[in-house]
DNA sequence: TTGCGTCCCGTGAAATCCCGTGTCATCCCT
DNA sequence: AGGGATGACACGGGATTTCACGGGACGCAA
């Protein structure tokens, strides 16, 4: 069962705020659910964040439970850790995929990142990001543009730099 | 066992985007997935990159191990890993070849580099790329345009340089 | 009532499984 | 060396299952 997600996937979202998780994102929400048994709901843990993410990040169960054990190794009271705890305590929640594979967002959620009629996932190592499609596009031209030496037709491997001996 | 890809084939795609991986290139899959074995299927990871690539990326487990490892060393955050993790795990997926060694190919990534009825497979180390044929006869000329000391006659190895006394 | 969330079911399209077939290369037995 | 048997391979098709998605019915709280 992979634990990893990979991939991105465009789907709908219907009147009542419901979005269909793509059956390969989860496969991943289910492994990586220490409870969860075939014909039970996986769980998952929505983070919304600061004030100016456009995008909700969607973490699984073990994933989480990593990053708490490491807000609870920073030094209690001091800024650091307040921070990472109001991002990942308080601007979060807990939720369930229901029966049919959905996951329903609330209207706050939706409206705090501008979602209307389609939603777009993309994967970003243990957890999912969860974008309006357009605000999407821009955040991807964002990012190219932020790597001066990337041309398009270049090989983005060529950033890697030349391997260390030790590989093989 | 090959690890290394070598060649080039143009296969049929069918109506329901199967893609039969010639036998030769599905041995280099099988021995470069850690867990495969006679008579399971190969597993391979598909990248599809940014929105001007016309072709997909075909890279066995072990090839996206190393990249995934190397993206790992770049500092978190880095505009670099960014975009690099947007290419090889966000606009990527994982796949398998099936028991009749065919490939499908979701409807998505078809369109994406305009696959209709046939593929061209072509051997780029540890990836194979896959393309649309008559695409894929412009960017011959696009590889060679881009390396100006090439010149039509010229003996290619002379891009290799002098080797320094100390390498093998 | 009105709006909102939950449960359950229907549907069309896509993906997957499992089968058959023609062709070509390889092997083996004269 | 010739010729037939064998098996691998590319490719197609039908049947079945999965999946995304919409909608109706019910309960609940403002």
């Amino acid at each position: 069962m992979a634990r990893q997600f990979r991939g991105s996937e465009e789907v709908k979202v219907d009147a009542k705020g419901r979005v269909s998780i793509p059956a390969k994102f989860r496969r991943v929400f289910e492994g990586s659910d220490p409870d969860w048994e075939a014909g039970r709901r996986a769980r998952l843990i929505i983070v919304y964040g600061t004030l100016d993410w456009q995008h909700l990040q969607l973490f699984t169960v073990d994933a989480m439970e990593d990053i708490d054990q490491g807000i609870a190794r920073l030094p209690r009271g001091s800024a650091e850790r307040n921070l990472l705890e109001s991002i990942y305590q308080g601007h979060a929640e807990d939720a369930e995929i229901d029966a049919d594979g959905r996951l329903v967002l609330p209207q706050k959620l939706r409206e705090k990142i501008g979602l209307s009629d389609a939603a777009f996932f993309i994967s970003a190592g243990d957890s999912l990001k969860l974008w309006e499609p357009a605000a999407f596009a821009g955040e991807a031209r964002r990012i190219e543009a932020l790597v001066p030496e990337f041309k398009p037709g270049a090989d983005p491997l060529s950033l890697l730099g030349t391997p260390t001996p030790d590989e093989g």
